[in-house]
RNA sequence: GAGCCGGUAGCUCAGCUGGCAGAGCAGCUGACUUUUAAUCAGCAGGUCCUGGGUUCGAUCCCCAGCCGGCUCACCA
């Protein structure tokens, strides 16, 4: 890339220049750190609260390292702020404790970007800042760009952090993670945050018996959602492949194999629209566990809901975007046709595909005309009852048209065994009894096969190595699948999915 | 895909009715040895998203496009 350097990077550029021709290397090798910056800090307040500094006040000798990320020069000292990870420490460079050589060298070498190096005892300034007396500085990695800082402000009675100017663009802070993250550490905390979500998830369900596995993304055949998948090709097998839009056939298999529960955290790639709640790669738990059912699922995700919840937000309610949530159990539950039922008034079930089909037109459904009776059940259950489930509800007992890998209800007919959770107006989660009986299994992908073949590009395929699993002998298995970039969006208060991805889908740049 | 809003200095933003492009921060020069949105003086910094059009003259008005945000649609 060929870029006019401006002023400020051409400066920079120069600095370098003069840093080597000084026999300086910019760009070091390793450091060695006695502490992390609040490390360093808590080292000093022990010292201090124990009473063992000495007469001048300066406590034990750190030697730490970070980012500089604000400096205030003051002719023959100086103040800068230095982060490493989420850390922030002072500094404090002084002309007759450096020397003039090193100092002046600080001064017009050193800004803001600049990874450091320094060493120093720690002592508590007049306004009460525990800081680092730079004794020695090392350059770590000279920055050659600007990072847009903000001012920060830090009001003295509440504490809070005020950014002045900050980097804000949106469009920005997505293309340019690295930058966003090394100047909004509100970013970072977001992802820590996601991590640990990942995590608790995870030793739960580790706690509980569930083997972690791996199945694959690069798939000779989709399946296990209704989604357009993107397509590749492998050359040398000379043939087309999809990037999975789901895991659960693979996982099936395995608990046909023998494992008796298993889990897998992995990314899905849906060739779909882009807006606040969906990115083209996205992050799904599903898990599958012989012998249970849908009930079995949704007593456990209840809990499982609950300790992520616990551990993570410290307490059953929280607040998104300005609504009250509570993950205390249980959720409410409703069934999906009563729901409908409810909002139309009427029972879906006693009317026949044209009066459905009606209803759906009064309420400006687009593409009611070739709809089949699952997709405007469906849609008049979006447009009806959906926006109302601002709590987490359990909706149960989907209609079977819908429901392709969902066993039938044992006892109510026309509609599975099966629930989803829904928070805040959108699906979190998604479980069934898993279809277990292979003939039913291939007459349910006939009838997707039907709709394929009537325009909708979205049904199941026919998967003959799956059925064939089946006929092996898949027992009884409750399965689930759980969107993490939704639930880290509830958890973390953010606004869009492209706020819980690190590099979320943009267009080209060019 | 539709509607609305936006794109001006590295960042955050002004820019009136069409008349030489502005501020704060960051940068550079100078002053300042406990500051913390440090302060003070000065300087420099622009493909006004792109391409057309109207006009004596366009950041501004018109048309087309690109990128982003929000809302709606789509996404079981």
């Amino acid at each position: 890339m060929s870029e006019e350097l401006n002023q400020v990077l051409r400066a920079r550029r120069e600095k370098l220049e003069s840093l080597r021709s000084r026999g300086m290397e910019p760009f070091a090798y390793s450091f060695d750190r006695s502490h992390g910056n609040g490390a360093a800090r808590e080292l000093f307040e022990e010292a201090e609260s124990e009473n063992r500094l000495p007469e001048d006040g300066h406590g034990p000798e750190v030697r730490v390292a970070g980012r500089i990320v604000s400096w205030r020069g003051h002719g023959k000292s100086a103040f800068a702020h230095m982060e490493d990870g989420g850390e922030r420490i002072q500094l404090y460079f002084k002309k007759n404790v450096l020397g003039e050589e090193s100092f002046d060298l600080a001064l017009e070498m050193l800004d803001l970007g600049d990874w450091i190096g320094v060493s120093g005892p720690t002592f508590r300034t007049r306004t009460g800042e525990v800081t680092v007396r730079v004794d020695a500085w090392t350059l770590l990695s000279k920055s050659l760009r600007p990072l847009p800082f903000g001012k920060v402000e830090v009001d003295a009675e509440t504490g809070e952090r005020v950014v002045h100017s900050g980097f804000a663009d949106t469009e920005g802070r997505y293309r340019q993670r690295y930058a966003d993250l090394a100047v909004n550490p509100e970013v970072r905390d977001v992802f820590r945050t996601r991590a640990r979500i990942v995590t608790e998830l995870r030793r739960f369900l580790d706690d509980h018996g569930f083997l972690e596995v791996e199945t694959p993304a690069l798939q000779p055949l989709y399946g296990g959602a209704a989604a357009r998948p993107f397509v590749t090709r492998h050359n040398a097998l000379d043939r087309e492949m999809y990037l999975r839009i789901a895991d659960e056939l693979y996982l099936k298999r395995l608990i046909v194999g023998g494992f008796e529960a298993v889990y897998e955290i992995a990314k899905d790639f849906r060739n779909e629209g882009i807006d606040r709640f969906h990115n083209p790669e996205f992050t799904m738990l599903e898990f599958y566990r012989a012998y249970w059912d849908y009930h079995d699922v949704m007593a456990f995700i209840e809990r499982m809901l609950a300790h992520v919840v616990d551990a993570v937000v410290g307490s059953r309610e929280l607040t998104f975007q300005g609504t009250g949530l509570s993950f205390e159990a249980p959720f409410a539950r409703v069934h999906f046709m009563d729901a409908l039922g409810e909002a139309m008034g009427a029972d879906p079930g006693s009317l026949s595909d044209d009066e459905l089909r009606e209803r759906a037109r009064a309420l400006r459904v687009p593409d009611v005309d070739r709809a089949g009776r699952g997709k405007l059940l469906d849609k008049l259950f979006g447009e009806l009852v959906e926006p109302d489930l601002v709590q987490p509800t359990f909706v149960l007992d989907h209609p079977l048209e819908l429901s392709p890998l969902a066993k039938p209800h044992r006892e109510r007919p026309g509609v599975v065994e099966r629930f989803e959770l829904y928070v805040n107006g959108a699906e979190l989660a998604n479980a069934f009894s898993e279809l277990n009986d292979p003939l039913d299994q291939r007459a349910r992908f006939e009838d997707q096969s039907a709709l394929r073949a009537g325009g909708d590009d979205e049904a199941h395929r026919v998967d003959d190595d799956y059925i064939r699993a089946l006929e092996y002998g898949l027992p009884p298995t409750g399965g689930l699948g759980m969107g993490i970039d939704r639930l880290v969006m509830l958890l973390t208060d953010q606004a869009s999915i492209r706020d819980v991805i690190l590099f979320p889908v943009l267009r080209s740049e060019e």
